[in-house]
RNA sequence: GGAGGGGUGGCCGAGUGGUUAAAGGCAGCAGACUGUAAAUCUGCCCGCAUUGCGUACGCUGGUUCGAAUCCAGCCCCCUCCA
């Protein structure tokens, strides 16, 4: 097992509050990691990303093994020099492409052979592969095992199948991981939204043993309800005391509702993209800064806030950016967004760390309602 | 003054007798985006009302069952020649 210590410093209900330690930095949670699919987190400097508050970022194990190369990235250092980010890299296993491209995928026990999006080239993903590139070509602190997510709304056969599939490969993804004490590797609970197929997910799960646990398949398409439903009756399942990780989740509310359940980590590329489309997140819900309501509105979208994105620029400023279609506006949206992320998740460990959280988490509710 | 070309919905620009309220693009107005094939995608975009009706292709008149499309006159724009 990776020398990752997990100390939860404080818990309020099922929140938790800590930090989990890797040789490349603490990682305060509940923690937000940016997603920089391609070795960048799109449209803003790392300097920018640091600053905003971000402990941690997600890399890509399918974009990078198809471009430049997960070799490639190996002799020219290694993703960490690359990239240049010194903190901790988490990297996707490419499961989650498996699925989402699967109009060009070939899936066999062994693996999924597929064909690259960008010039139609056969690939060939395995969980041994996929650690290979994870952990010893990338070189992440934390590498996920290769996992298939299933499409909402398959047959309860389907879901059990699929996640018979990926707990077998995540067996063969932690005997490709072995031991190490500089990395570490999370495991992958499936079982879409059947209550006891989570639950055996978890249990095998723990039984192969992993340094982490993160939950897939969610946020595809059920909803915010039975999203938080399928979270009440999993996270039980994981071991306390190890990080609990939201794959791929999401919205302001989504994460709020989620660490109210007990999870510790979240990626999700809303921010960044949402940012690169006109849309602000705000501690009063997202707006659209491309609505012509904001054309002469010479407010910043958030005054107290520390992110000059947030705070120098007025929404009038914003609007022309994007209106004229300028490449500062999708720059600034995308910082201020990370920032906004990074300042929630702030206040939610502080509010943990000081008993309130019901507090914050009533408040804000109250502000998304609508 | 002469010869030729042209005036289409906010703009550009297809369309040369009916299937055209009129392609397409832009601008405009809104929506979506959740382990990133996304600086992307979707909808609306003459007016009014439930299928429908009324106005519309420089202006006026004409031919025709029917015209943005054909004819005549007029107005304007562009190119070339004097």
């Amino acid at each position: 097992m990776a020398e990752f210590p997990f100390d939860i410093h404080a818990q309020d209900g099922d929140a938790r509050t800590g930090v989990l330690k890797t040789p490349r930095g603490d990682i305060r949670t509940p923690a937000f990691m940016p997603v920089g699919t391609a070795g960048t987190v799109k449209a803003l400097y790392l300097d920018q990303v640091r600053g905003a508050g971000s402990d941690i970022l997600l890399g890509n194990t399918y974009h990078l093994m198809l471009r430049p190369t997960a070799e490639r990235v190996k002799r020219l250092g290694g993703l960490h020099d690359f990239m240049r980010w010194d903190g901790p890299i988490l990297t996707d296993s490419g499961g989650f492409q498996v699925w989402s491209l699967s109009d060009l995928r070939k899936m066999t026990e062994e693996g999924v052979e597929f064909r690259s999006h960008l010039d139609g080239s056969k690939h060939m993903l395995t969980p041994e592969r996929s650690i290979e590139i994870q952990a010893d070509l990338l070189g992440a602190d934390i590498s996920m095992q290769f996992d298939e997510c299933t499409e909402f709304g398959c047959t309860r056969d389907e879901a059990a199948r699929s996640m018979d599939l990926s707990l077998r490969w995540g067996a063969r993804s932690k005997t490709a991981f072995g031991e190490r004490t500089d990395q570490a590797l999370f495991g992958i609970i499936q079982g879409e939204t059947h209550e006891d197929l989570r639950r055996e997910s978890a249990e095998r799960s723990i039984e192969i043993g992993y340094d982490g646990y993160a939950i897939g398949g969610l946020a595809v398409g059920e909803g915010h309800d039975k999203m938080c439903e399928v979270l009440s009756f999993t996270t039980p399942h994981l071991p306390a005391d190890r990080p609990r990780y939201l794959m791929g989740v999401g919205k302001p509310i989504d994460i709020l509702e989620s660490v109210a359940r007990g999870v510790d980590m979240f990626d999700c590329v809303l921010p960044t993209r949402s940012g690169r489309h006109g849309q602000a997140w705000t501690w009063d819900g997202p707006i659209n800064l491309k609505n012509a309501r904001f054309a002469e509105d010479t407010d910043p979208i958030d005054p107290e806030s520390d992110c000059p994105a947030s705070r120098d620029y007025s929404k009038a400023y914003l609007n022309h950016l994007f209106k004229a279609g300028e490449y500062l506006g999708p720059m600034l949206l995308s910082w201020h967004n990370i920032a906004f992320f990074q300042a929630l998740m702030a206040a939610m460990r502080a509010a943990i760390a000081e008993g309130r959280f019901e507090d914050l988490r009533r408040d804000l509710k109250a502000r998304w309602a609508a």
